[in-house]
DNA sequence: AAAGTGATCATG
DNA sequence: ATGATCACTTTG
């Protein structure tokens, strides 16, 4: 059981994507006792180019986040309930992040992070230096199913047709 | 099919 | 300051 090194969070969020899948995420919860779920789902958003990324509107103080070096979590609450889990990968700079939309046992993003504990306190929170939120690598081999993004009818088409979400079948 | 819920961002 | 818009979930 390892935890992936920096250089696996420097990949391009596409990359990442289909990396991320299989691997389990451990959250540290409020009593100390750790909380690990196999991730099953996760989606890519590839920076201001992307027209379905946050970052394509530029740098704000909500999206500031994923311009930075990857390995760190961005959180953001969606439709005044759902605290959304992603992963900023890339080299810093790069406004890139990996949704995380599904674990063993619970499907969807809003789940997931009711399910394991996860809100905003955790934007920002290093998945390397921290002791709050790490992934980890049991050598799971998955075989991954591509369909296009949830959730996105506010980008282009051309956006709307790309394959960037990763299911584990 | 539609409400519920609040941060965020573009307007003025 | 105000208002539209959401990387969704649940209920009917």
């Amino acid at each position: 059981m390892r935890k992936p090194e920096l250089s696996f969070y420097l990949q391009d969020a596409y990359e990442a994507a289909r990396a991320i899948c299989g691997k389990i995420l451990c959250v540290r919860q409020a009593d100390g006792s750790v909380l690990r779920r196999r991730i099953t789902e996760t989606e890519c958003y590839m920076g201001e180019e992307d027209s379905a990324c946050h970052a394509h509107r530029g740098r704000t103080s909500r999206t500031d986040v994923m311009y930075r070096q990857g390995g760190v979590a961005y959180v953001y609450l969606c439709y005044g309930m759902h605290n959304m889990l992603n992963i900023v990968t890339g080299e810093e700079g790069h406004p890139q992040a990996v949704l995380i939309r599904g674990v063993e046992g619970a499907s969807g993003p809003g789940r997931l992070t009711k399910l394991l504990g996860i809100d905003r306190s955790f934007n920002g929170v290093s998945f390397l230096d921290s002791d709050r939120i790490w992934l980890e690598d049991d050598s799971f081999k998955s075989t991954l199913k591509e369909t296009p993004r949830i959730g996105i009818g506010y980008a282009t088409e051309e956006d709307q047709k790309k394959l960037w979400r990763f299911v584990v079948v």
